[in-house]
DNA sequence: GCTAACCCCTGTAGGGGCTACAGGCTCAAG
DNA sequence: CTTGAGCCTGTAGCCCCTACAGGGGTTAGC
């Protein structure tokens, strides 16, 4: 009968867990940071998740997809929370998110090109004088 | 007139994180988990540190800049101390190294893709139904 | 000789974002 | 009734630092 109940209105923790992909830890994670609201708990003190609760998750778990730090989740989440928020506050967060994204690319892509210099000037042979040791020795310079 | 011995032969920790551009603290750390050997100590227990300590932590500061790990750096390190490293086997590791920093940046372009779609397709308006939200609220799609 | 200002020493805690235990309770099935 | 899975809590660990507290060393100026 409990058994019933559970499973027409929610689900426990390790039953979220499998269907959105998630650790079940990570789940309890997110609650103690406040990213997601405290679930119902049954009598004997398990959590159960409802429909709203599933989604809000699914919410973290996307935007944790698209890189977003958790205290910018945070932000989104009291935005949409507050009920009043604007198109243009949600625009302001995400380009601003899609700024850091680019720029660690262009990072990365420098240590790229120079990692591929690098490792290009090797003759991968058995002598141990080795232009990326020397390079990684010699001072700065990307 | 130790003031002397130590200019002329080393320099203590605040120095040399001058020097290379690097937090004192950090040197530190790396001494602990054995990137940098243990330098040699005045009476009263200052660091002070050769021009070969200096070298050293030029290669870890170069390396990290490059993106390896403390582990492959320790890795590059114990080859080259060991002596008898041979080109081919740094280049191995560069290249593996290499081969994540090129995953990372195409997990990230797919990201920034992500990112620009939907941020695109925002009005950027006062009214609150935001397809950003929508976007994140809904099921993967990416 | 004394003080101020600075450096250096040590050990330890924090950050971000989880993940993984240990030690105990609950629950569903056989 | 027992077994095994699953849940509960709190806490420690990961990576790579960074920063603090509480002490001692060193140097310049008076």
């Amino acid at each position: 009968m409990a058994q019933f109940t559970v499973s027409r209105s929610g689900v426990k923790r390790g039953e979220l867990a499998k269907r959105s992909g998630c650790n079940a830890e990570t789940i309890r994670y997110y609650e103690t940071t406040g990213l997601l609201n405290k679930p119902a708990r049954t009598d004997s003190g398990h959590r159960i998740y409802s429909a709203a609760d599933q989604s809000r998750l699914r919410f973290v778990l996307r935007s944790r997809e698209l890189g977003f730090t958790i205290e910018e989740i945070r932000s989104l989440l009291s935005l949409v929370d507050d009920g009043d928020y604007s198109c243009a506050e949600i625009h302001a967060l995400t380009t601003n998110h899609l700024k850091s994204v680019s720029r660690k690319i262009a990072d990365l892509r420098r240590l790229e090109r120079t990692l591929k210099r690098i490792s290009g000037e090797c003759a991968k042979g058995n002598e141990p004088d080795c232009p990326i040791i020397d390079a990684l020795a010699g001072a700065a310079n990307q």
